[in-house]
DNA sequence: TTTGAACTAATAATACTTATTAATTAATAA
DNA sequence: TTATTAATTAATAAGTATTATTAGTTCAAA
């Protein structure tokens, strides 16, 4: 679906503005607080605003094209990814790292089928890893 | 162990101050804000500045004496919980309620066992599970 | 096109967090 | 017990982050 078609369905009209935001969040790969997506779309779009920025990652949050993210550190940061997956929280370089392993997902998928959780509409439920990278050059491995 | 013997061992000097606001820390079942923590023992504790309790927080937190907790909202949170457990986010109210259960605990461990993660310190693996309260005024069940 | 509601840019206001510093306090040793 | 000293605190200033305001602009429907 195109970038217009996706703020269309979102009741989000579709300006110039939120389809560069929303382009660049596709393509961030990181969980870009609003100052980090700001610095990656200034250089071909100067006139777009920090607030706007700001405001409309909070709208798209809120229309469910993009989700928040919680971090420890307590700045606000987004993430682009909306399938069930994980985070490895690294404290001391302050990266949140996209963690999906199947095995792991079906297993907690199984385990809340027989839970009930009561007076809670439920919207995801993601597993942290919390630590701090050993050598904080090179990248977390998964195997 | 006594307030005092828990700082003592943190190696932190065990002021007033920091035998209050650990005493608070114990009693409090949610999540508190450094702002929340201060309500608490301001009114039995008028001198004790807003500074002092939340630098207090953090130096707790730095010994390992609490945990902070990531939050949605962007707002500090602590947790005087350090057992291995989830958390239930309630993104309308703003609350974060302990979440632990034996099977899944166990289920999880289980799991990390035979995964490897490198270039990682872990420091604890959490179960987030994030959802609207559905009726705010009620407790959220778990059975 | 024209029209009107939605949106943006700029910035002001507020809230949150960290830093500074003089005064105070706890822990050690005399 | 008191003196000493290094750590801690209170008060507040400084620095960031977030939210609100508003005049002007833009989009999309008619």
């Amino acid at each position: 679906m195109t970038l217009r078609d996706r703020l269309t369905v979102a009741k989000l009209k579709a300006t110039h503005q939120r389809m560069t935001i929303l382009a660049a969040m596709d393509d961030c790969k990181t969980h870009p607080s609003p100052e980090k997506v700001y610095e990656i779309i200034k250089p071909g779009n100067p006139t777009i605003s920090f607030a706007t920025v700001y405001n409309t990652l909070d709208s798209f949050a809120q229309a469910g094209l993009i989700s928040k993210v919680a971090s420890i550190s307590g700045n606000l940061r987004y993430d682009s990814n909306l399938g069930a997956h994980g985070h490895i929280y690294c404290h001391n370089t302050d990266e949140i790292i996209d963690y999906y392993d199947e095995e792991l997902n079906k297993l907690i998928i199984d385990f809340f089928k027989k839970k009930k959780i009561g007076n809670l509409k439920i919207k995801n439920i993601t597993l942290n890893i919390n630590g701090d990278k050993l050598d904080s050059t090179k990248e977390v491995t998964i195997k």
